[in-house]
DNA sequence: GAATAAGGTGAAGTATAATGCACAATCACT
DNA sequence: AGTGATTGTGCATTATACTTCACCTTATTC
């Protein structure tokens, strides 16, 4: 639920600046800091490009209810 | 990366109306029907409402190169 | 300590997601 | 052939995601 540390991770864990990432995916820097931070509620196309350039794929997944 | 099947498929598996689905999560109905025909570009947080009713949870996850 | 690189914030304008109508199409049932 | 239930579409309005500026902070390097 909290993509958006994820996101900031992975891209460090890829080595790119913020700057790369919109670059990569013709979003603008102002956005990526936006999610990176938390705040603003990107929409599913703005969600996957970021994944894309990332290397990651969202997945809807049936909720485990045990574990 | 079509959720919107998904959803649907979902939402008849669980016994839902379209109408059940905009109730459950406070979502209207005109934006249930557009999303499940795959028009539109759903904020993440309108997204995850509709999974959260439907017992489904978003993942970020690594693609795998090979499989 | 000036300069560069990187991440965070604010405000104004534009694009579009989301709402709330209203109406058509299909199906099932009486 | 109606009636109700469900799904799909069009349009006007409102809310907000996204863009494009511009500026601040914190490091780091010269």
């Amino acid at each position: 639920m909290d993509f958006y540390s994820i996101l900031k991770e992975r891209r460090a864990l890829l080595g790119l600046t913020q700057q790369d990432l919109a670059d990569y995916t013709g979003l603008s820097l102002r956005i990526i800091k936006s999610i990176e931070v938390g705040k603003g509620n990107p929409t599913v196309g703005t969600l996957c490009k970021i994944a894309e350039v990332l290397g990651l794929e969202i997945r809807l997944k049936v909720k485990e209810v045990n574990r």
